[in-house]
DNA sequence: TATGACATGTAATCTGTTACATGATTAG
DNA sequence: CTAATCATGTAACAGATTACATGTCATA
């Protein structure tokens, strides 16, 4: 069992979300707010072919009826699995330091492949994350801030301050959830 | 002349700053706050090789005196040059979209590789990048905020906030230069 | 009937990951 | 002497990019 990529991920979510061609997934990363996924088929194609052979996602030929020769996908039950799995993995530090791309990729599908409880403890583990590492990016700030020219210093405090501005955005989601399920 | 990847230039930068072997190099990922670049060596050595075959730095070996056999490596002239060019480049909303850790780095060292008007000139640029892709951005939310569900709304609003702390913190960081500057 | 959008793919190439391999030197 | 650390690499593989290739259908 291969582990799945990013884009992997995000075909699994958004087909959970709608049953989808490659043509459609590429229309969706190329048009809307998701362009950070590559939308060139030579991304998209291969990487269905690999979901397709885990089975976490099967195809079907639509013909007939005037239309183009098209396959849509569909989650199957082990993919749903998968999807859920690693949505609810606990957020680690390493998530943080690797770009926070995929935990919010995973907070954007957790509520409807997973239901809002299971959104709240994804914020709840972020929030534990960032935590633990606001305090070491800041020490680690002390520790070179004499020694750094002005760029560098200034660039590690755009990392602490886009960590703060992260903190306080979960703060601000979990107290929506916490207001919508009350 | 082929592109030079990110890691690329993070080595190119760091070399500019002191020279370095190979193994300093993947300390210095590992061990502070750039551990979002590959400390593994099979990423650096080939890394380090591509750039010695582009010309952009050259290793000398250090032996004697009882040391341990090691490569030092140095930007060459045209190395320099093809740092700056990186740096001085304008930012896109590209750029933005793709994460924004390359333009964070170009900004770390920017001041050592080519002075202060440089580095202003491209918080500048990045001032203009973000100007524009901020209301394209809220012009997008607008648009789906009736349609999704919470959690795809709040991934968008994260987006948003995380473009608006890095416009404060350009801000902030112009204004350090201006008064450093006079 | 010809043009362009729809829809799907392949091939070459590059970069990075993981895991393994090798030898030198120093500390205990 | 031997274990750990220093220092450098290689090999197999996965995933993405770019560019190209192919065929279908609607419409002008």
């Amino acid at each position: 069992m291969k582990e799945t990529s990013r884009l992997g991920y995000a075909i699994l979510g958004l087909l959970q979300m709608n049953p989808a061609s490659g043509y459609d997934l590429r229309k969706i990363f190329s048009s809307t707010s998701m362009k950070t996924y590559s939308d060139s088929p030579g991304a998209i194609y291969p990487a269905l072919r690999r979901l397709e052979e885990e089975g976490l996602i099967r195809g079907t030929v639509e013909e007939g009826s005037g239309m183009r020769r098209r396959q849509i996908f569909r989650l199957t039950p082990k993919g749903l699995a998968e999807l859920k799995r690693w949505i609810t993995s606990p957020v680690t530090v390493e998530d943080l330091i690797r770009g926070g791309q995929e935990i919010l990729l995973r907070f954007a599908f957790s509520e409807t492949a997973a239901g809002p409880a299971t959104t709240l403890r994804l914020l709840r583990s972020l929030e534990n994350a960032l935590q633990a590492h606001l305090p070491a990016l800041r020490r680690e700030f002390d520790a070179i801030k004499t020694k750094a020219p002005t760029s560098g210093r200034l660039a590690f405090e755009c990392g602490i301050r886009g960590c703060e501005s992260l903190m306080k955005w979960t703060h601000h989601a979990i107290a929506t959830y916490e207001r919508s399920s009350k």
